[in-house]
DNA sequence: TTGTACGCGTTATCAT
DNA sequence: ATGATAACGCGTACAA
């Protein structure tokens, strides 16, 4: 199709083309006139500059891309508005680019590097170990978030919190309120991420009040679910009241879980806490608006994206930088737990 | 930095560059030797093709671009699954491309089909009429998908629920539950798109009934707020109940909305649905999982998906087609509302 | 089957 | 302040 080149426009206004990119590209030395004619004619015909073409020749772009592997999980929300305040404020253009879930993000992230020229890049979810040592194509710093970037173990810069520990500060309150017999809501057997770290951080808190650890009592995914689920918070805990071990409380790893198994114990006619206390893990806000509102882990979400930003310009700005934060989670209480 | 680029994996290999192009394109008339060859060199040195480079050059791409004006809407998240599955399905590429609140969609559009040749672009939320006429632009199909676009009035294919209908059958059952004074949790005095429909419905229903409108029952979200959150129907709801009007019934014009005003009246030691009965729209997961669960208005997300992509693909096909599908939502009962 | 050369639309460099 | 022109990295017609 006969597309409207710079060319042409070029040609509409009796100019060189230069001059037509130092109008639209702001450059200071352009007479206003002109500058104005052209920009005149430039809304008069609608004339897009084609993104590719200028990509392909700018030497960089002052861009930050946001690879988020699961872009609807709630979870990212509110991270993802921070990164867009914070990349906005210091000038920068911000990328939010999903990944889908078959997909590699750092295949994604080597030819987006290239395509737009990136300055920085971050990184939510996702990124398995296997794919660490890939990392070093890329050329630009980047941030790994909220992922337990520590088993990745190259020395890559990462803002997380520490899922085990912040589980077995879980699991030792509930313990500490008398409970003994802990169900809990786990990932599949072959999850080496965040699922396993948050099971190891509950055996720890059992060893610590020295209660033996069942397997029967974890229910444990089935493969190819999605895992952090409504939907399989609510299965996985109809399952566990059909297989009637005894447990006095439901630990789910995720917050949605939680919801889920909730609903189960309503419709088998249980009350929360009187028969049964439940928490949950990651301090979503629809956590607090549940009724009962619901134990949990609140990971600093906001928080950990600032610093995740900060952490990124700085490596930008070759300023000396600690490369690993580890945020404190925050234990909040709700009413869906008691003491026995 | 000293890229790698097509014209040095010619050299590395001892070909042309076109035998190079040939290989990572899958032509068919290459030899399979020198394409082995070409795709070992290829891996070895970590080569990635530019893809602006790529999309300068090519005429068209099979891509099919979704622009979602508010990414992180949980109402998105299992149309986008839809989306991605259905036009993977069809061997297109998929692009979901996030809009920021102060973009203008259509904008947004209009360059990405020239940078990546698009195919066929879903316009998902957003989308106020005075930027209807900028959709001229687009040199390609696009379909509307779930905003009210019959508003539009421009004869735009899109893919939607009459809101207006659907509000006015759900305050409909609430009327005919018994409830005269239903409180309403709106969006502001500036909303021209869904919010006012909504409200049109409520007020429609009310006629029905022979129920005089009474504005002081209709909370309207603060300028500037962000209106479909648990945070704003907490914050309207506590207003309401301060207020001291007489209610025996709260619709929120979402989900989310019913959520936050759940809680405050639990808060404010409230039963639900003995004393207030609470209603949504939406028909989000979580409405069921709610205890009680919220009765809604389900949107048939996913059947809305499907038709938008089977909507898109005629048009590209050039098939005749029905440009306007208008789908039925359907009213979910749950126990947060009763008869009086 | 393969290589050469041109052009995609833009920005940067150099003249003027 | 402005214009001509050479890249940017790749795909493709055309020639071989």
């Amino acid at each position: 199709m006969g597309q409207l080149t710079i060319k042409e426009v070029a040609k509409l206004c009796g100019v060189g083309v230069s001059t037509v990119s130092r109008a639209i590209n702001d450059h200071p030395d352009i007479n206003e006139d002109t500058k104005k004619k052209i920009m005149d004619t430039i809304r008069e015909y609608n004339y897009i500059p084609n993104n590719s073409a200028r990509n392909l020749k700018r030497i960089d772009s002052n861009t930050i891309a946001v690879l988020a592997k699961g872009i609807t999980n709630p979870f990212f929300a509110d991270m993802i508005q921070v990164f867009e305040r914070e990349i906005t404020k210091k000038r920068y253009s911000f990328i939010l680019q999903h990944v889908e879930e078959f997909e590699d993000e750092v295949d994604v992230a080597v030819q987006l590097e290239k395509e737009k020229r990136l300055k920085g890049i971050v990184f939510l979810g996702g990124l398995s170990s296997h794919t660490a040592d890939k990392l070093e194509q890329l050329t630009v710093p980047y941030v790994i978030s909220t992922v337990n970037a520590a088993a990745l173990g190259n020395g890559a810069a990462y803002v997380t919190v520490d899922d085990e520990r912040e589980s077995c500060r879980l699991v030792e309150y509930l313990c500490s309120c008398g409970h003994r017999r802990i169900a809990v809501l786990a990932a599949g057997r072959q999850d080496a991420s965040i699922g396993a770290q948050r099971l190891n951080g509950y055996r720890r808190a059992l060893e610590q009040y020295g209660i033996v650890y069942d397997d029967a009592l974890v229910m444990r995914t089935k493969d190819g679910q999605p895992t952090y689920s409504m939907e399989n918070g609510y299965a996985l805990t109809k399952e566990l009241l059909n297989l009637g071990k005894e447990f006095t409380c439901i630990y789910a790893m995720s917050d949605s879980m939680a919801i889920g198994a909730c609903k189960a114990l309503f419709d088998a006619g249980k009350r929360i806490p009187e028969d049964y206390s439940v928490a949950g893990y990651d301090g979503l806000t629809v956590a607090q608006y549940y009724e009962p509102s619901i134990t949990t882990i609140r990971q600093p979400r906001r928080e950990m994206a600032e610093a995740t930003i900060q952490m990124l310009f700085d490596l930008i700005r070759k300023k000396p930088v600690r490369r690993q934060r580890i945020f404190e989670a925050e234990l909040v209480l709700g009413g869906s737990t008691r003491k026995l």
